[in-house]
DNA sequence: TGCGAGATGTTGACATTGTCAACACCTGGG
DNA sequence: CCCAGGTGTTGACAATGTCAACATCTCGCA
């Protein structure tokens, strides 16, 4: 929604009713329990724990989150509609509110899994490809198999739909465990020999912001009438990546 | 006011919804061939007879698309409001729809602005850096000062909210005007002996991945938390894309 | 010159959506 | 056993995009 005072009528102070949006959002120390999918994974089967008791539902936050994911990977953000997410979970169109602030809060909360899932896939493609320059590609090639795979979900992470900072804290969190796969990355590579000195940081971003516009523009379907299939414009920019990042080969 | 300089480019046919009840299966528009795209900036001896009646308008079109600009960037995409845009400029909520089929043409037409002056940026960028690596540093620049410049416009052009082909040819030419500012520059480093051999387009697509990426994460604010200041950031970028860009120094 | 067809703009209406308020139900801890 | 509070429900509302029917203006042509 907007980042800016809803320029609607003003919002009346929320009397009562409202219990702690940011309490569970964030981390809630209380409750371990309700933080359960610490993996990678998109679909979760029905958790089946405590015989639904036809009103309460159980799990329903874990539930609405991925009844979202599916329902954004299946037909995209833009088709996302509370009614319809409570419709089929069987429940009414406003309990989400017992467990999101609002439907921004619910977005959070499906780019935060996201971000868990890719940061595994990023450390897996890594790990796989054996630390050195294999590895460097196979995350690369592990970053664009995940994008390409799961674009609406990709979008809800990267495309603004949520304001980080603002949002949640524990996103941001996420997000940044994401990107210290690479960072960690870089940083073993420099000590190899393989990648020149500089800001892991920094050499980070640049790595990052490649692999993240190309699949930008993919997702867009900003590439769309180039001649050259997609596979190949992958492997040109992680080449060409590589070679801006490798140790400059003369000194 | 406008961001950019209100070009009242090349008037089209009206692409307005034609409600009659006959309309055989679009109506296709014809003379559509006839289309062109002078700069932007460039004005078209644009009909003189301003503000004649009152009721009607004079240049409706040109006018919705520069508030809904202005809109845009004072305030992001998702304020933006046919009603809104309508009410300021003393117009019913509905007149829009005479000059556009819906709200996503109206983007659509905001995008295509957009990128007939983002074009003009980076062709000002390259030559004003005397078209070679300088030029290809100023580009460059370029590409993030505008971006940076007008964040919620850049989002309208690339964030996916317009699909391009499905929605208006137009636009894909004029975003394929600016790709290829950057696709020249690239043939021309190459004829220079300054830039690898390849494939223009794929290099290109690089090079594009690249800016673009580190437009995007910081317009979205992914880059909050770093400690590194934007403009290093850049500069390391460009840095790194040039090496990884420049002929194989030993080849 | 006069006129009618189409371009342009207006009001009314409607379905959809996010969200709040007030209320009902259920569960666990004293 | 009982109630405080978490969980879910229905009713209502304002905002929004869009359609339909209608009003008004302009221009090309007879």
């Amino acid at each position: 929604m907007s980042q800016f005072p809803a320029s609607s009528a003003g919002r009346r102070p929320p009397r009562g009713r409202r219990r702690s949006p940011a309490g569970p959002a964030g981390a809630p120390p209380a409750s371990s329990a309700s933080r359960q999918r610490p993996a990678a994974g998109e679909s979760v089967p029905a958790p089946a724990k405590k015989a639904r008791n036809a009103y309460h539902h159980g799990n329903l936050r874990q539930a609405l989150v991925d009844q979202a994911v599916a329902t954004i990977g299946a037909r995209g953000v833009e088709a996302l509609t509370l009614r319809e997410v409570g419709a089929s979970l069987r429940v009414s169109r406003t309990a989400l509110y017992r467990h999101f602030a609002d439907k921004t809060a619910l977005l959070a909360a499906v780019a935060a899994q996201g971000f868990r899932a890719f940061r595994d896939a990023l450390q897996e493609g890594w790990d796989h490809g054996g630390r050195g320059r294999a590895g460097f590609i196979g995350m690369g090639r592990a970053y664009f198999r995940f994008a390409l795979a799961h674009p609406s979900h990709y979008r809800v992470m990267f495309g603004g739909f949520v304001t980080k900072a603002a949002c949640d804290p524990g996103l941001e969190a996420e997000a940044g465990d994401a990107f210290g796969v690479l960072a960690g990355a870089i940083t073993e590579l420099q000590g190899q020999g393989l990648v020149r000195a500089g800001d892991p940081m920094a050499l980070g971003v640049y790595v990052w912001a490649s692999t993240h516009g190309l699949a930008m523009l993919a997702i867009d379907g900003q590439l769309g009438r180039k001649d050259v299939p997609l596979d190949a414009l992958v492997a040109v920019l992680l080449d060409r990546v590589w070679d801006g990042l490798a140790r400059s080969p003369r000194a």
